[in-house]
DNA sequence: TCAACTTACTTAAACGTTAAACCTAATAAG
DNA sequence: CTTATTAGGTTTAACGTTTAAGTAAGTTGA
């Protein structure tokens, strides 16, 4: 019932808690035969060492954190995103012996529940993850001051302790337009999400710069804005397609907003890709199973957890990686897209 | 840049380290100036606790361990539900002053990573969550015999210290086959899921019994399994439906899998709800984006994560929660199920 | 052959907290 | 006026590790 200690191992093995604690460790100054004894008996007795006690000691508690941010049902742990993003958290942190400790922040600030950095000061947390920050975040400006790593996902931040991973919106968008392009169509509109996310501007970005390269015209009355969901990106786009009935391609920051434009496609009786093009951006799961399937920008989610991960260990080890890692967000072709039947003026 | 300890606040305030830890515990043993003091210069010095050093004295982590199980991709985190049933757990936790870590568990246990145990009592974990688990899994015996408390989801445990919670699937099931009865549907085909999942026999059995209580006849040859995803629950549909095409109704054991059954009938040209009618089980956002919207039972996710919490603090404090809850699935009806259009010998 | 190493340990201290036991002066009870 | 009691603390020990600083015996080098 108690947990073993190494005093137990000790007395059993007949030699100092010392002697155990550097045998189980490793060292080589302890001989082979006491070593052997040492490791027989804690494999017999199940020792597990009680971390608390060596954190107290090393200053390390071997816990990232991760913070998962977002104030509205339906963001933080419930995006479809997020899943396989801590996936790969989990495997690669595990690689390197830490675990991980989840942190919802979804209060404001003013209410007297303690800041992130408070918390990983209690906890002795190395390093922490932050998926769902938006440029309008109250603690924003704690992070940058951070005196742990930190790593955020989407989003980056100024300070020397602040690394960043993402998708190369820009790029990738690019692609999107440019495939829309490819196919014939002239007047493609964007189902953007909220400005508070800094992939809402760089998507943006990749959009204008994307239509200028191909020499299309940017026309602000088809810039519609939502807010990730798929209820919002429908009701976006019915009032974009409404005052613009000659749009005949749409791309959507998210697939859930393209699953809405599929959505309020139908409720238009537009067909899917015959009268209009939709691109989203994630290739969640129900993107495969939307009918029509949608074309979408595949975002490595697993790998960009993953990534992460490496980036803030290393970081903890005193390390110093990019302040910014790109993966890139690859093109799926799928039912969603098609050349434009009807040419309009 | 080093942080502060009792030791500092004690030094400022001219009293013994006690001191201020009772004083900052509230105990009533020190005068009202000497608190104030302590308490003013604990915030001046922005004092957070050492929680290990906490934890190493008081054997108490103040950490729930959260194991997400799940050998597919899909499973697990990336599952639609996890979300909010995981909100859930952190915000009761956080009302008792607990915080999470999570724990990925997908390999077998035969690989040389710990146990479950092993790695709660690394950790001096007080109690755990499970989701996922399933009937064959290897720990199962571990887990009964469990020296802390365990709260798993969906899967009721032997065992004196663990306790579970779900949803009534009986019942629920029972009230989704009568109103496709009320309908008017005569054929109604169950799309499960895996065996090893022990709501699939619970929801099996309220299939099974809500037709007999409505005087249908059960018919093997409509009886399919999935493997809860939407891509499977398709599969599943399709050779089931080639089979009896006569079928008029599907019940869906989850909404992903339902979701897969209105694209198959798409596929097979059936009309959703005129020729086939279709519910589904979780009620998941995307649930109410489909076309058509989806018929489905609405599982509290939030309050189940809150239930399962309250219950695995009220374990750890020695007290007897019982050993099994279960939330009611509320039925939302939508546009997936309506009368069949044909009536069929 | 004696000092200098090396090997294989042990002792002691520290990490930051809590809890039990103890102390002292002032107050209350009889 | 003595004895309990209480208020308001202090001292000491303990939790289970790691690490720095010994130490005693055996081994080597010149």
């Amino acid at each position: 019932m108690s947990r073993t200690t190494l005093k137990d191992i000790a007395e059993k093995a007949g030699v100092s808690v010392t002697a155990v604690s550097r045998a189980l460790s490793g060292y080589p100054d302890i001989g082979e035969e006491t070593r052997g004894r040492i490791l027989r008996i804690a494999e017999e007795l199940n020792y597990q060492p009680n971390i608390a006690a060596r954190t107290l000691v090393t200053q390390k508690s071997g816990v990232m954190g991760l913070f998962v941010l977002g104030r509205a049902k339906g963001e933080g742990f419930s995006h479809p995103f997020s899943g396989q993003v801590i996936n790969g958290f989990l495997d690669e942190l595990a690689e390197d012996g830490y675990d991980m400790m989840v942190f919802k922040a979804n209060r404001p600030p003013d209410s007297d529940n303690s800041s992130y950095m408070d918390l990983c000061r209690r906890r002795m947390v190395e390093g922490a993850f932050l998926m769902g920050l938006r440029t309008d975040d109250p603690w924003l400006s704690d992070l940058t001051a951070s005196a742990i790593p930190i790593v955020t996902m989407d989003m980056p931040l100024a300070g020397d302790m602040t690394f960043s991973v993402g998708c190369d919106s820009v790029s990738a968008v690019h692609a999107a337009i440019r495939h829309l392009a490819d196919l014939g169509h002239r007047k493609i509109s964007i189902v953007n999400g909220y400005k508070e996310a800094s992939v809402s501007l760089e998507r943006f970005e990749g959009y204008k710069s994307a239509l200028s390269d191909l020499g299309l015209p940017f026309d602000p009355a088809i810039v519609a804005e939502a807010d990730f969901t798929a209820a919002g990106g429908k009701q976006a786009f019915l009032s974009m397609i409404d005052r613009a009935p000659d749009v005949t391609a749409v791309f959507a920051s998210s697939d859930l907003m393209a699953l809405g434009v599929l959505e309020g496609a139908r409720e238009r009786g537009l067909r899917v890709p015959e009268d209009l093009s939709v691109v989203g951006f994630d290739n969640i799961e129900m993107a495969a199973m939307s009918s029509p399937p949608l074309t979408t920008l595949d975002q490595p989610r697993y790998e960009l957890g993953q990534t992460a991960a490496r980036m803030l260990t290393a970081a903890c080890n005193g390390e110093t990686p990019p302040s910014r890692v790109l993966l890139k967000a690859n093109l799926i072709a799928r039912g969603s897209t098609a050349e434009p039947r009807k040419s309009k003026t």
